[in-house]
DNA sequence: CTGAAAGCGCTTACAG
DNA sequence: CTGAAAGCGCTTACAG
């Protein structure tokens, strides 16, 4: 038996012989228990003697052996890996996002698969992750930039994979989303400019069909009223979400018809940046004659280039709830579908001042 | 038989029966063949009569039937996962690199398992990828991080994992590396300053043990030398690799004690933004006053609020030649360990000048 | 061209 | 407390 041993660690020791790797039943043979054993004191079972546990975490330690996942996700069908679904990574708020859910996958114990979104296919992320749900290779997916029209996520809902909406919700599709009450920071957005004097206001938006641009719209208006001000639809720029669509919409709100806007809000912090750049471009003094408020709080708005006023999403708790919705349910597929809407809160900057008189 | 077809079929309806989904076996059933035989379709093996082929074909695109991946890798060896570690996702580049590497792995029909460090523990990233090693759950792993006293990363070695490096070197370490050269690139940036008259130059670094750091100070000194300037080492600030780094670069570099210098070169694009950031809270004008350099060609770099001089990195096909490395060292374990260097190229904006006279 | 069978490395009843 | 055995769903010699 100790020749044995001594063959098997042998051959461990050649570092071409990489195919052949430990596996549980060398581990019980160089503790002369059987493999079953092996397995328990693996997965803490309580029924082993302190005496066969010690020899056999002596040889677990003595050769670094580690569980082979392929064959314990083909016996208990679960591969601890969790895919998350980015459709940009150019927006620094997603590498935030990531960045917190890969954290929170970590404390869980599991592997992170991220698909990123082709520049050309919007939906190649979505439809990655389909495919892997289909092969089983991953536990489950987080979506964090849901549209309504992806044909790819309606496809991984019918399979019946455990499915969480991060960032952003789709109407009357069954699974849990996470999202941060983006029209009460719109509000919050537009009350405070609202409390510095402002009383045009524009908007600088993305699609009308992604969640979060309609939520943040919304809130806007609803700010707008709010404050008792007049809605103008022509103030709405809509773009994407990119540093050039903001630079294009300040200028369609500063050179619009009725006059300039005295303020804009933007729908993320990119846009911002881009309105903020094309204002400076054109020499036009921020906040001394045009106040903006971007969303996200990425860590460029607080550079001194920007310092810009904006709504932070609470993006740990977001990563937090969502990995731990995914593992519910992954769990139990039974559970209700779960919302879940966090608060979002106004960082005042210096890229908010008075109207100009 | 088809009366059984049907019960099958009937119960992969069910949404709620999601546990046990259809298998090759199945669709044997369904096919009216033995699973070897779908198995051979599947694997487009040549021995099968077209009319067996075909009516496996249409029972496979019926029934939606994609293999489980856990059993695969159960028999192959292989997950099709690579692993990619991460040291950061705050320097806009990564995301950048992420996303060049996706679009590789994606291209060859895997799957990109991504970690990234915790801001605290640097090596956790490393760390994870070194359990999935031995796990296996991934075929292989690309670094974009690496540094020479990584525990993780020689514990990856002796594991014989397939590994690449990306972005970094490290001496003495058996494993594939792709890096630009960035000897060449800092040179040219000495070279560009130095043609619009600057010969007082100063650099910001990150910390000296980084290869990327290393080469670009070595390119840097040779710049130097080879414009005919003196080397003045007081003039190199050393930091990490952040916005305030740049900021305190500045401070230092324009308030050294042989009088401020006229252009500094800066180790990447975010110091470079904390540089002409600071630069502007001090009413120093850019390139007026001073010249910037940066490293990287970040998104950012481009935007008005920096019009930043860089150095441009082939991303695409740095993350290509890694992916392809790898791949064909997964293929091969016993292939020599390959070193390439890419070019890159200075891009040339508004953030340099000449010196003031 | 086709199929029965072995086996990848685990977990988990089942029997003692 | 311990072990022999079945089986997860594939791929791949092997035999016909």
């Amino acid at each position: 038996m100790r020749l044995l041993a001594r063959m098997i660690l042998g051959a461990m020791d050649q570092p071409t012989k990489h195919s052949q790797r430990m596996t549980s039943r060398h581990v019980a043979e160089l503790s002369g228990v059987s493999q079953t054993t092996v397995s328990r004191v693996l997965s803490g079972h309580p029924n082993v003697s302190p005496r066969t546990r010690g020899r056999v975490l002596q040889v677990l330690e003595e050769t670094g052996y580690a569980p082979n996942l392929a064959a314990r996700a083909m016996r208990t069908g679960a591969t601890d890996a969790i895919g998350v679904v980015m459709g940009s990574v150019t927006n620094p708020f997603y590498p935030m996002l990531a960045e917190a859910l890969h954290r929170e996958i970590s404390k869980a114990q599991r592997t992170m698969t991220l698909w990123i979104s082709d520049g050309e296919v919007t939906d190649s992320g979505e439809q990655g992750a389909l495919h892997a749900v289909r092969e089983r290779s991953v536990d489950g997916v987080i979506y964090t930039t849901a549209t309504p029209d992806s044909a790819s996520l309606s496809a991984a809902i019918t399979v019946g994979a455990p499915l969480v909406l991060i960032n952003r919700v789709i109407d009357d599709v069954r699974c849990d989303s996470i999202v941060t009450d983006g029209a009460a920071g719109a509000r919050a957005a537009v009350v405070h400019l609202a409390e510095l004097g402002h009383e045009r206001l524009g908007m600088a938006c993305g699609p009308r069909a992604v969640s979060t641009t309609h939520d943040r719209e919304q809130g806007f208006l609803a700010g707008l009223a709010a404050a008792g001000l007049p809605v103008e639809t022509a103030l709405h720029y809509r773009g994407d979400f990119t540093h050039e669509c903001g630079r294009q919409a300040f200028d369609r709100l500063w050179d619009a018809p009725g006059g300039p806007v005295t303020a804009i809000f933007c729908v993320n912090d990119v846009i911002a940046f881009g309105v903020l750049d094309r204002a400076r471009e054109r020499g036009v003094d921020v906040p001394g004659e045009i106040s903006v408020v971007g969303y996200d709080d990425t860590e460029q708005a607080q550079w001194s280039a920007y310092r810009l006023t904006t709504i932070r999403q609470p993006v740990a708790a977001m990563a937090a709830l969502g990995v731990g919705c995914l593992l519910e349910r992954v769990a139990d597929r039974t559970l209700a579908p779960r919302r879940e809407l966090l608060p979002a809160v106004l960082v005042p900057r210096a890229s908010t001042g008075p109207v100009p008189s």
